[in-house]
DNA sequence: AGGAAAACCAAGCGATTTACTTGGAATTAA
DNA sequence: TTAATTCCAAGTAAATCGCTTGGTTTTCCT
């Protein structure tokens, strides 16, 4: 049960706009060899995440893209949703889902559910701005070592 | 980030054997007709789970299969793990996984921990006993209704 | 003994998804 | 005006998924 790569790469983007954070707009470019990604697809992920509402852009020469609102008002479970959609480990457990008539006695749900639920209580809890703390953490940890 | 039909049907047919513990073998068409899953599939998924010691057979007419070990023994995490491999979000958090040269200071690399020890928690807690007692409580809860 | 019921096994296969690439058009700072 | 950049749509090779097919073997039952 992996995370697809525009989960994974568009976390890894995310954390590195908001290491940029305040510096104005970082062209795309910039951010791929950084994540050593491809800069094309890296494109298709970031656009899903401006109409998401997680980054703005500048278009233009000396253009580029910025995150939305401050690291610590942005989570991790808004850019997994973003990118991956509902974040459940079944259908029958997504956000308006309607098709299983034996809804109503199924216990295989209840278990999807709660996967589904502490998955998301992890992500929700985790926002760009705890990935930098921790970032400043482990660099410390590596100066004192 | 969807399980795949091996780790839900698995599951679904794991339960349905914790439902008829103790009346000896249980065939493969009875369990594909009650869960309404492809025989012949189901085939694949349970000879995985026998292998990895979850159940056994007997073969022959008038044989089929049966819960190797108690339901309170058996738990939806040994299930999902024996159909699914390690439950990791990502390769880097796969048990004994090497080929990550930022290793040391991926910050990623601990938000895909933080989610993999949760999903983990989660479905080691749950034993099929567990489900069968959730069963008889909705059954209750349907009754009383 | 013979037939039927079952587990066991290996390979194939069409459809879908993934992880990109390609080829542009539009915008804007220098 | 040109270079840098975002924006957009379509194509595509490879992998994965969700099975199916076609058997062989074992064992109970009559």
């Amino acid at each position: 049960m992996r995370l697809s790569t525009r989960g994974r790469y568009g976390l890894k983007a995310m954390f590195q706009l908001a290491i940029h954070y305040g510096e104005g707009p970082i062209p795309l470019n910039s951010i791929a060899s950084a994540q050593n990604i491809s800069e094309n697809y890296l494109e298709q992920l970031v656009s899903t995440l401006r109409k998401e509402g997680l980054l703005n852009s500048v278009r233009g020469a000396q253009g580029g893209y910025m995150l939305a609102k401050a690291p610590s008002e942005i989570t991790v479970g808004n850019i997994l949703r973003a990118l991956e959609g509902d974040m459940a480990p079944a259908d029958c457990v997504v956000e308006d889902f309607s098709g299983c008539e034996r809804e109503e006695n199924c216990v295989t749900k209840v278990v999807w559910k709660r996967m589904k639920d502490s998955i998301n209580q992890v992500i929700d809890s985790i926002s760009l701005q705890d990935m930098l703390n921790e970032k400043a953490k482990m660099e410390l940890e590596k100066r004192e070592a």
